[in-house]
This record gives C-alpha cells, structure tokens and sequence, in this order.
RNA sequence: GCCAGCGUAGCUCAGUAGGUAGAGCAACUGACUUGUAAUCAGUAGGUCGCGGGUUCGAUUCCUGUCGCUGGCUCCA
C-alpha cells in the first residue's frame, strides 16, 4: 500500500506504508538526510523514525528551525540527566522541558553545589560524543508504572498516574539512559550542537509551594555556537545595563538593609523622577485631569469596603492606631473613591479624572525582591477616570493616546494585552462581559494589535497592559488600564442624571509609567545610564582648564544656571584630560571646557556625550540649542 | 516564604590550612596650572553584615539571624 505524502515545497510523492520519515528525507536529498532532526507529520512535530501510516503532508526540520532546535534542546536536557544519572547515582528526575534559549531539569534527593556544573557539563560533551541513537518505545501504563517503580523514580510514576486514560506511554532510550517522555527527539546525541549549563535554582514540584522543593539545573542550548556566543553577548550587555550599578555609579537611588525592597531617591534620581512627573502632569492638564494625594495609611474598614481585605490582605502591611486596625495602602483606589463620594456628584461633571503620585507599600515575598524591578515600596502615577457608561470608550481611547503620547518619546515600542476574568475575581457574569467587551471594542476600533491573555485580570475587572520594549529587545509591563464596575457598587458611587435618577459611574483605573521607580530603573537601562539631556541629572558639565579660568567659568555657571539647566562647575586642579573623563563615565550629556581661548573670544568649547567635541559656541547659541533639546525631548545618539 | 550562592575600606576585589587584614580606584593633603577619557607624592579609612558557640585565640570552623543575587508561571 501506498500513502501520498505533500512536501514543504507543495510537491506530493507517494511512498509504501510504513516508511520512516528519515527515509523521507533522503528521498528527497542526501544534505536533507544528513541534516534532518525531525519532521512536522500535519502540523505535530515528531521523531525522524515516526512511520508514515496514511496521507499526510510532511515538513522535515533542521536545525534551522525553531522546532527542530527545540527538539534539540529537549534531547540536551535528556543528556543532562544522563549524566547526572552518571555522576550521581540515584538522583530522581522530575521533568526537564524546553524553555526560550534553551532548557532545564528538575532533579531530586541529590544537593547539587554550582562547582558540579562543569563536572556535568563535560560528562554532557561525552555523551554527545559518544553519539548514542535516541530510541523511542511505546510502553503499556502498566509496564511503564513498573519500570519507573521498580527504578523509585516516584516522579515519573506520579506523571504516569496524571495522564489521560488512553495516552500513548513513551519511553526514549539513548545508551544506559532511558527516560519518561513524550518526545520528539533528535536521531542520536551527537546531534547536539552548542550549550552551556547557566545556573542551578531551586523549583516547586509542580510550581506547588506546599510540595517538594527540586533543584533546577538552567542550560542554554543553540544550533550554533555563535548563537550561543551572542546570547552570553546579550547577558553581558544586561549585566553592563544593569540599573542596580548604574544606580550607585550614577548616585541615582540606593538601597539600605533597614529599609528592604525600598528604594531611597538620591538627588540626580529624584532630578529624573522630578522631569517624568512634570511631564506627564503637562500632558494629564490638557487632558482635563486634577491631582489629589491621599493618606498612605486608612482604616482597615476601608478595605472590606473595597474588598483589599478579603482579596489582598496578604500583601498588606497592617497596623494598629489606637486601638483601631490601619493598613497602609497597597493601592490609591479607595482613596480616590472617598474623593468622588465626598459630595453628591451631577452627570454635568462626569467625567472626573483624578491623578496620584501615590506612595503605596506591598508585602512581597522577601525572595522576590531585586532592585528597583520588585520592590515593596513605590509610587504609581496612578488616575482614576469615573465616567458615564456612555463615556468609557472616549475615555479609554484618550488613555490609550496619552500613553502612546508618552511613550514615543523615549523611543519604546510596545505590545498590548487583553486580560479577561481571573479564578479569584469578584462581580457579576454580566458585569465582567460587559467589561471585557468594552475594552474589546475600544481596542479594535484603534486598530492596534493586541493578545488575550486569558484568567490574568485583577479580581474587579478586566485589564489592558502595555509591554514596552527596550534598547536591548527586552519586554518590561508598565502601563495599565483596568476598567472596574465593582469598585463604584461597593462604594456605592452615584451621579445624578438629567432626570433627576441616581446613576452609578464606572471607575476606569491606569497607570503610565506604572511604578514610577521601577520605571526609572527600566530607563536607566534602555539609555545605560546616558539620560536623554531633558532628564539627566545633570546636563552641562563645566570644566576649567586652570585656575586662571574659574572666574569666566562661574560666568558661564551662572548664566546656564540661569536658563534654567542643570549645571556644575568642575575647577579641581586636575587636568583637563582627567575632568573630561570623569564628564563621560558620569554619562554628563554635554561638557563645556574653558581656557584662554575662550575667555578671549567669550565663547565655550563643547563637548556631546558619545559624540565628541563639537567645537566653539556662544553661550547664548549653546543655551538656545539646549533649550530647544528639552523642548523636542531629544535622544542622545549614543548610548 | 522556600532552595542555592554570596556578604572583607565608599567601589571592584585579594587574603588568612584559626594567630584581629591588603591592592587598585574613589576621598583627603601637598606639589604641578594643566587643552578634550586617568600628573606625581603623601595621609586617612575596616568590631572582615550582625548575634551565639567551639577554641588559649575566630574574619577564617559550627550555628542562628539580617541583607543581597539567581530561581521557585514555560508541566513526561
């Protein structure tokens, strides 16, 4: 019997029944069959040794697909457990799947110290070398719950206990090693390329807190090793980035043990921190919204009311003020609704829109904190928008523009997502649709791309996040805009409408920056620290050549001063070289050096971060052309 | 919170097989008066994260604690 088989290429061969597809493939080419990993048999990606068994259109992978490398880090993660298993008899395996760059295996009743990764990864290089066929085998539930029992591998044995009824148990062999899985792997060991074992960490048992705690083995795994070369690249590059460095270089914000998870602004963080704020309020007025501030600690009474309490506790702090309990605000919320609810409000005003810089405090976990990334104190630029029904989609474009508006200047791309009703939510089936349709519709109609990200909602509506992109292809959430009918009914908000009805307003909430510390901390490592010259903290630096000119060069001083810039004056007695060098690991955007010349022709010699010197300038041109940087928020070309 | 690693001068790091510590840069002082990424010399600076234990003696070994870093959501 035959089967026809349809190619990549759209051309249709018929081949007998049975015929594996490593035959396939040198059928077709004796390079296709020497570079050949696995196959896509209608779209399911499997093993070059998978017999045709019908009609089927068939995609033969290599390493130059992204499936084909995947397969081929799921067989180096097999190879790492080989040769543990080698090094370290009677390590239990758990599961090693494939992740982005790569993989990694969760081992058992073995402590693994960060000095054996080279032990393995060597063993690793030895079985590659050795080039064993990696061998699939169909098992019986019954035969395969006695090979993994009688070898104690209870993870493995639990696995087969969860799977579905009438799954088809596999086992995959490669020389002495033979492991549970579902497979595709490559035809033999040897076919692995470039990796490298990174870094050793512990993981849950099923992400399970409550069950036992593995270690993970983490790898990096490539077709090719300037793959492999550029990914390390990229993680030095972070590393150079990394705003917990640049931060204490820079003295942009530190950290004390006495205050965990809590930044402290120095003065040149709080000079960026002061220009995004700014900022943001000039474009919030024009768009009709006010600012409040509200207290960051509230009677906990509050909180059930708004249902922090019941859903949010645990990440609250909590105190007792005489007698009566207090927590400090997580979030600016029910602040904000005590503002709307402190008079009765008419449909004339509607809608409100009011703004927060609100210091909020969250107990996370004290693993989970890293610089300014997590942290359990910090300000959101924070609004909440409280509208008519008919309002909202108005509303929520302007939102969405304004965030477009700020974002654009500091060069972000970014990617929107849809998050729809979580498990642990609250409100109506009929609420939560209506909600999620309305951001639905606001979004289609703007014809901006956007995923659904489904269950991942805050618990009292449904959200939209913004990924924004940096210099270096990372993706950081920052913007959010959550639209919220529970807050309104639990506060019981009402307006009163041109028929003299009681209405209930909706609550849109969003945040631009989101964290507005985090996200100086994601600026400080898309512009590695070389601020654009309208937030940096400072952005002339004067440095006199000697002594003789500190007089003209406090003129000069003052005048920048004056213009309104960010200026210091460097007139140590050091030479020049020295002062300019210290101008550029500062990151300063412009240095002004100052000497005889001059002073004679009363002009600056100026010089652009990452650009150089740019020549001889009037004050008065140097301060126009600054002037007109801060106006345009230009990027410094280099970084 | 849990697992692993780390914690020595402001920063980057060395060191002690247990005998209370050192370099470079930064800081300070002096000399030099300097022309676009490091002038020279000198001075000062550390309860070796904190507490307890072992020891004649602990920064070093043990233990507890605090903090930092990487992970704990990618399901054979």
């Amino acid at each position: 019997m035959e089967v026809q088989v349809k190619l990549r290429d759209g051309a249709t061969r018929s081949y007998p029944v049975e015929t594996p597809i490593s035959a396939v493939a040198s059928s077709i080419s004796t390079s296709l069959a020497r570079e050949a990993v696995a196959a896509k048999v209608n779209g399911k990606v499997v093993d070059l040794s998978k017999q045709l068994d019908g009609n089927a259109e068939v995609e033969l992978l290599t390493l130059k697909d992204p499936e084909g490398v995947d397969v081929m880090r799921h067989t180096c993660a097999h190879v790492m457990a080989q040769a543990v298993a080698r090094i370290f008899p009677g390590t239990k395996f758990a599961i090693g799947p494939v992740i982005e760059n790569g993989f990694y295996y969760d081992f058992a009743d073995h402590a693994f110290s960060p000095d054996h990764l080279p032990l393995i990864e060597a063993e690793m290089h030895k079985i590659i070398e050795e080039n064993h066929p990696v061998i699939r085998e169909v098992l019986s539930r019954g035969d395969a719950l006695q090979l993994f029992s009688d070898r104690k591998d209870r993870f493995k044995v639990e696995i087969i206990h969860d799977l579905p009824e009438f799954e088809t148990i596999t086992i995959y062999r490669q020389g002495e090693f033979i492991d549970l899985c579902k497979g595709p792997h490559l035809p033999s060991t040897g076919r692995i390329k470039a990796f490298k074992l990174m870094s050793i960490a512990g993981a849950y048992w099923r992400g399970d807190s409550n069950r036992e705690q593995l270690t993970r083995i983490y790898a990096i795994a490539y077709a090719k090793s300037t793959d492999l070369a550029e990914h390390l690249r990229m993680l030095a590059e972070a590393k150079r980035r990394d705003h917990r460095r640049l931060g204490r270089e820079l003295d942009l914000f530190m950290f004390s043990e006495d205050a965990p998870g809590m930044p402290i602004f120095l003065q040149n963080g709080m000079h960026i921190r002061n220009e995004l704020e700014h900022f943001e309020r000039s474009l919030q007025s024009v768009r009709g919204y006010d600012e409040v501030k509200t207290p960051v600690i509230l009677n906990k009474r509050l909180w059930e009311e708004s249902g922090h309490w019941f859903h949010y506790r645990e990440n609250m702090y909590v105190t007792k003020v005489d007698e009566e309990e207090y927590a400090l605000k997580p979030m600016n919320c029910p602040g904000h609704m005590l503002i709307y609810k402190c008079r009765p409000r008419s449909y004339r005003e509607l809608p409100i829109r009011i703004a927060e810089y609100g210091h909020v405090h969250r107990h996370e976990l004290s693993g989970s904190l890293g610089g300014m990334m997590r942290v359990r104190s910090f300000t959101q630029d924070d609004a909440h928008l409280f509208c008519r029904p008919d309002q909202i989609e108005d509303e929520l474009k302007g939102v969405l523009d304004l965030i477009d508006q700020i974002y654009s200047v500091f060069g972000f791309s970014y990617r929107i997502e849809l998050s729809t009703r979580p498990d642990d939510s609250m409100g109506s089936d009929e609420l939560w649709q209506q909600a999620e349709d309305a951001l639905k519709k606001v979004l289609d109609e703007s014809k901006v791309e956007y995923r659904i990200n489904p269950g991942d909602g805050a618990f009292y509506g449904p959200k939209i996040d913004f990924h924004i992109e940096d210099a270096i292809g990372r993706m950081w959430q920052c913007a959010t805009v959550q639209l919220d009918f529970q807050l309104p009914e639990r506060f019981g908000l009402e307006y009163v409408a041109e028929d003299n009805q009681r209405l209930r307003p909706v609550v849109i909430h969003r945040a631009v920056f989101g964290s507005v510390d985090r996200f100086i901390g994601i600026l400080t490592e898309h512009f590695a620290g070389a601020f654009p010259y309208w937030i940096a903290p400072i952005q002339v630096r004067i440095a006199s050549v000697s002594d003789d000119f500190i007089p003209y060069a406090k003129d000069v001083l003052s005048d920048l001063q004056g213009a309104g810039f960010r200026v210091d004056l460097d007139a140590r007695s050091e030479k020049i070289g020295y002062k300019i060098r210290e101008a550029q690991l500062k990151k300063i955007p412009y240095t002004l050096v100052i000497g005889a010349k001059e002073q004679a022709s009363h002009m600056v010699s100026v010089r652009k971060y990452g650009e150089g010197h740019l020549g001889e300038m009037q004050v008065e041109s140097l301060s126009a052309m600054l002037h007109r940087q801060v106006k345009n928020k230009e990027l410094l070309v280099k970084q």
